[in-house]
DNA sequence: TGTGTCTGACATCGCTTAATGTCAGAATGA
DNA sequence: TCATTCTGACATTAAGCGATGTCAGACACA
């Protein structure tokens, strides 16, 4: 797929320095600013096209259709197809991620509630935006090397987050040889599966069950893991 | 990726019929044993490289030298690259499975007891063969829509079963407003992800330590699932 | 020994598509 | 008005690789 292992792009900004022009306007609006612009109208139009028609099924030019734009500018705020798959996937997970985590927010109740919570405003989330969850769910798998990177690097913030809401309402860790992260990453896996069954069928359960029942193993395998060791 | 989206070759044969053939030998081995040779070796070739050097790093040279063989047999045996990935992954996947559910057997031990020899088996059969794990486990999702589709049916069989084995030493389904497709489905989950970490991580961490977690998740899923229903 | 099939190595096609280049015309600022 | 920059549409390149085709030599059978 993609030849250069060059390093990621550490930030998010493109290569020209943009600091000393003269700041020409057109129509009225700067010339960074106009660059910004066409930039989000790429990542808002690879969200919806790699979600709609995944990723394989996209192309450059089909892409640049649907954000009304040409490939001219398409490389000057991308080095590539991939890094807009990553960037775009980044982003839409960024959104999902901000939202769940709000929901839960400041919350002093219980674990047990801010999963619900928090699961709730995930399923919820997933389902604002059918093409942006397929997006993080279904597209990113195997799309390109760098794209596996950044999306099993999610998963591991994902499964972190778990755990941090988790044990943040626990008693100190119990000795029943079990490991925090390995069943973090378990229901981690077991959320992200139920979601992608539930995207892939239109969203046909309520999300109230859905939830319920995920909530169901997030609670289940707590009580698992607080238990005191066996034999 | 792959233009003709017609069906799956039903059986596993080839388009000729080979019946009136004299069965000119060759080597000593009749015809339609030499084809069915060439084929197996395919198919043991795309486990490896697939499972090692990833889908998309595979070529059909690769693959061909791999097996020792030239792109005008593997045309014998496959219609395409994309068949030849499917096939492999089926008999992959077919052969992890059998071992699992071989070794559950007809054991009349408890569910938990099956679930225990169930997972222990499955996770020995993805360290018994660290490429063929990477196949089944890493390298389907995303390589092409026939192979999506045959990843997922995979999955629900997996599910299947693991409901069947669950609800085998069960008492008859209680009211908790819980699905046990949901349920098992999310724990399928849980142990895929567990066992794709574990596979991405080489093996680090003791099999015994990855099922008892994986195990941790069963049980406590199980235990919510009997629950009399709350409120 | 001769005829026909099978084998393996290699050449070549054909197609897709990301990536780059070109250019006329519109919008800007002086 | 005029020079400059920006914009959008299109042409072209470059390259990988799956899929076919070719063919001389090895082997089996009569």
């Amino acid at each position: 797929m993609s030849k250069n292992p060059k390093p990621l792009a550490p930030g998010k900004r493109v290569s020209k320095s943009v600091e000393q022009k003269p700041e020409r306007l057109y129509r009225g609006i700067g010339n960074a600013e106009r660059i910004a612009e066409r930039r989000q109208r790429f990542v808002n139009a690879a969200i919806q096209r790699f979600g709609s028609d995944g990723f394989h099924a996209t192309t450059l030019k089909s892409l640049c259709a649907e954000a009304g734009l040409t490939e001219r500018y398409f490389y000057e705020s991308f080095a590539s197809f991939d890094e807009l798959l990553c960037v775009s996937y980044q982003h839409a997970a960024d959104t999902i991620f901000s939202f769940t985590t709000a929901a839960v927010g400041g919350a002093e109740a219980s674990a047990g509630a801010r999963m619900q919570v928090a699961l709730d405003a995930y399923f919820k989330a997933i389902a604002a935006d059918p093409a942006r969850a397929r997006l993080v769910l279904l597209e990113m798998e195997g799309a390109s090397p760098r794209a596996d990177e950044v999306y099993r690097a999610q998963l591991r913030l994902s499964a972190d987050m778990i755990r941090y809401q988790v044990c943040a309402g626990l008693p100190d860790k119990p000795a029943t040889g079990l490991s925090p992260e390995l069943l973090t990453t378990a229901i981690m896996g077991a959320t992200y599966q139920v979601a992608k069954i539930w995207v892939l069928s239109n969203f046909k359960q309520p999300r109230a069950h859905v939830v319920r029942n995920v909530l169901a193993v997030f609670r289940g395998t707590i009580v698992e893991w607080q238990k005191p060791a066996p034999v």
